[in-house]
DNA sequence: CTGAAAGCGCTTACAG
DNA sequence: CTGAAAGCGCTTACAG
């Protein structure tokens, strides 16, 4: 009769296998064993229902545990970015141990430190800015930590092509024939989309020959594009387009647009960026960009695993992208 | 000059106030230290920049850990819940463990014995189905487990009010009188969605008197109820309305019904469940049932936390939710 | 290949 | 209130 209470330990496995702890120890971790012990070892294990606890290995130079710091939950892309780490984490053998931040960037900054200490195998840190802390705080370790979404110029990153992305669809815009763009836009302490996402858009439209561009700020957040997007779209000398820096900021917009009576794109073209699966709901469904975010997840915790085990990796990565014709640009 | 490699232990911290290490523990788990004391272990701490490793409790009596299951990332409803949560447990100095099971039943099972063998204080497993196997493993471990969406008939449970939910919507949908009804829904094996919520749904309908429901069966993918849609909407005596299990798949029958050339409401009305923020992004808008994930997220922390006090807690607890009318239904 | 011993960082009775 | 010692579950040199 099995005790409700307790759960096997090692102990327990090696004392039902007759052999040491260390001994059922180095069989865990795929150190060679002689076939004998292997056997009773194994099914020691299986009568147990052993399972290690992976909290316990204090001392061991391997934790087999990511740490993937993340601003929220509520982005459009973490959840894939989320299931597909998981996903492939979890066949390399790793347990991914998730901090949410809430964007507290102290925090951020913090839990490097605080997952380096619980002697995480590696960290990817998902990022929006990056601060002389992070700078710092990545010194301070000797944890591997792979940067995602933003540039990291004194580390390794991995990120979306936001300049060529942005050109594309620059041109594109520049090709359908309109004059007057609105960019409906984030902050430039956003490095990848505040700044770099722009350039490139603006770099599209220049070489399609378009430089009436006037830029609104906004936020992340659907329901500041939609009062800022509400504003512009009541001046009387409103743009014939208003590109947004993300799907999200084009939803705000399309809410305006509808509420003031317009149609999309006859009195107003939108496009968006990310590429959301939700966009072919929208009438018209929305012209945007696609940034492979499971390639990106997959990326980063493969290149924290190979920086894990020495093996050189490339400083800066660029994703690919799609773009994306909706019916929302005239 | 402080050495770049080594994290600071508690031993540092003890060595650098001039007490024993079980003292600084003793303060830090907020046990009575001399003011003395509790001043130098101050300064040391805040000298080292020094954090517990969670994770060295091994004889702990409280990890100050919740352990959360989840089927996966990439629900609605997900996010909300995730944030929620997070929030709630971090004010209560608590940290949440995340496991993603990816739908896979036996490693939801599985992992309720891992997480309780890290000795995590508590688990919330939100749930789809629940088997015998999951009955047996909350019986084997002695870690508070409070299910989250779904009733569990052997233990504690916070779920939504699906039946009084369905009923309200039955009844609106009849009250509009509408007469030939289609439920796209799904299976049965899902206690909550598939029978309780339907269930709902069939009484308000025969409340109002209608008694001609056809179901049709589809899954909680966007693309199946698509496809299922798509068969429905083209018989030639089809329902007038779609009443769909989900939002999500309410947001496949409106691709459905835009392929084929039809309007909502006109030519089919349809109504979802869920009231994700997107819905108003539709046009017109789905009329839906919000239920209130944020405070289900709490109640279920809040439960868990009691049940480790040893608190006395309800079985079964409801939560409200909300009616939202769009335009979807004629 | 294997066992005994020491250690990972923290907590907990137990004396004092 | 506090220190020394033992322990949590696992890993790792070190002998053999």
């Amino acid at each position: 009769m099995e005790s409700v209470e307790k759960r096997p330990t090692i102990k327990d496995v090696a004392a039902m296998a007759g052999v040491a702890k260390s001994t059922v120890s180095r069989y865990l971790n795929g150190k060679p064993v002689q076939e004998d012990s292997a056997r009773r070892i194994r099914q020691a294990i299986a009568h147990y229902h052993y399972e290690a606890n992976v909290f316990a290995r204090l001392s061991a130079k391997q934790s087999n545990i990511i740490g993937i710091i993340l601003p929220g939950f509520d982005s459009t892309v973490t959840p894939r970015v989320l299931t597909a780490m998981d996903k492939y984490l979890r066949t390399k053998d790793y347990t991914p141990l998730i901090i949410n931040t809430e964007g507290d960037l102290e925090l951020e900054v913090r839990s490097i430190g605080n997952l380096a200490r619980m002697r995480v195998d590696g960290i990817i840190v998902v990022s929006t800015y990056l601060t002389a802390a992070h700078r710092q705080a990545v010194r301070d370790v000797q944890t591997p930590v792979v940067f995602m979404g933003q540039e990291f110029s004194d580390g390794i990153s991995v990120l979306e092509d936001n300049l060529s992305a942005g050109e594309e669809l620059g041109r594109y815009v520049a090709g359908r024939g309109l004059r007057a763009v609105g960019l409906l836009w984030v902050t430039e302490e956003d490095v990848a989309v505040g700044q770099r996402r722009r350039e490139g858009v603006m770099r599209g439209l220049a070489a399609g020959g378009v430089t009436d561009v006037r830029v609104y700020q906004a936020d992340f957040t659907y329901q500041t594009a939609y009062t800022v997007a509400r504003q512009v779209l009541q001046q009387p000398d409103r743009p014939q387009i208003l590109m947004c820096a993300t799907d999200r900021i084009a939803y705000g917009a399309y809410k305006a647009v509808r509420e003031l009576g317009l149609r999309v794109p006859q009195d107003i073209s939108l496009t968006g960026f990310g590429g959301y699966d939700t966009n072919e709901l929208l009438t018209p469904p929305l012209t945007s960009i696609r940034f492979d975010s499971e390639t990106e997840a997959c990326v980063c915790a493969d290149t924290v695993l190979k920086m894990f085990r020495g093996e050189p990796v490339s400083k800066t990565q660029l994703i690919g992208y799609r773009f994306l014709e909706g019916g929302s640009v005239l």
